[in-house]
DNA sequence: ATTACATTTAAACATTTGTTTAATATTAAA
DNA sequence: TTTAATATTAAACAAATGTTTAAATGTAAT
């Protein structure tokens, strides 16, 4: 059994890596010094391997974002810096998976077998915005674009999420080492996400 | 000669569709009407193909941001909003091709072919982050943080282009259109970056 | 009209790919 | 220990993929 889990995480940094479509089963098997084979006798077939991947992740999916929205006790501004905080943390501590996760929700093969994801993120996105939407009427929000607005949270974190080429050049210092996994820059970007969001939605 | 571009919309329309490495040559052909043999003749390789369109369209990728930069008579937040306006331009009218583009950038495949991409990409990075620099050093600008600045702006922009399923269920109103082409689209998104940086970078 | 060259075609080729098979090894219960 | 189920292995299979070949067609200059 343990076997099973081991092909999972193999096939997982493969898969963030490269790319589903350009890792080989004999690239994962090769990897993980695991017979060929045994991925169809586990997983059936490759996409099988995908889709036990994502069964197995889906719970680091569900970033409770109805328990801040739900919760009276916080203010709109406050749901939405918890939102941001609660976004980074599960993102940062999944990056590999949220990167394949991310890769597979804009592509635009498989998309029945990710209807359920996409599911999950639609119903996020819609909370924030009516977290934003209510600030609005309640006048403690400016007149933003609720929909934009969460776009640049969420496109933020992926852009940073997305390539490694890139944190390294920008953020890697002078070692260009990639800064993914220091809790100085999960910190980092927490705070310009938050401080750029309340700096536009707050009135002056 | 025609045949040539022809074979190359096609196939960057499937490289948007489905990415480089789903599609077939024989899914280029097919689409383009054109012999499959075509393809290795007019361009060598399938990868050759994909050279010949990040060529042909390169001149897209210079988005005249040093000429913006370098005009002083422009304030800093002038040069910042005009950039915006420069890259919302340049990308929503080169659509597909910026998603083959990004894809291609942020996948680990192929690098050594696109570090020219790259390099140019890098470049126009640290123009943007110079130029807020800048204006915090003269205190026009709040001690903002250039670099997550830059990959908010550019990071807003990529999560739009990537997923058209998201465009279509947030921003395609009723009959869930996908409003790539719409210009009140691109109006909004460019109001929407410029109006979030505005407030983080202007002091109160 | 003939020549030389470029383009297009249909068919085949060689690899790579995901998958299956049948035999062997391992494990756990009776 | 025997038995039955599970797990692992090496080899082969079938389909798909990028590429090449050789013949046919088209084109422009002499």
């Amino acid at each position: 059994m343990d076997t099973k889990e081991h092909i999972m995480d193999v096939a997982m940094k493969l898969f963030a890596e490269k790319g589903f479509e350009t890792t080989t089963v004999r690239d994962i098997a090769s990897k993980g010094k695991v017979n060929l084979a045994l991925i169809n006798y586990h997983f059936v077939s490759k996409e099988g391997l995908l889709k036990n991947i994502f069964q197995q992740r889906a719970l680091n999916l569900q970033f409770h974002i109805w328990e801040i929205a739900s919760n009276e006790t916080f203010t709109e501004i406050e749901k939405i810096d918890k939102i941001i905080e609660s976004y980074i943390e599960k993102i940062f501590a999944n990056h590999e998976f949220h990167k394949v996760m991310l890769r597979e929700l804009f592509s635009e093969n498989r998309e029945d077998l990710h209807a359920d994801t996409i599911g999950i993120f639609l119903e996020n996105t819609k909370i924030v915005i009516s977290i934003i939407e209510k600030g609005i009427k309640k006048k403690v929000f400016k007149k933003v674009d609720p929909e934009l607005c969460f776009a640049s949270i969420i496109g933020t974190i992926h852009h940073l999420m997305h390539s490694k080429i890139l944190r390294r050049n920008i953020f890697g210092g002078k070692d260009k080492k990639d800064p993914i996994t220091l809790p100085s820059f999960k910190k980092r970007v927490t705070k310009h996400i938050q401080e750029m969001l309340s700096n536009h939605l707050t009135a002056d």
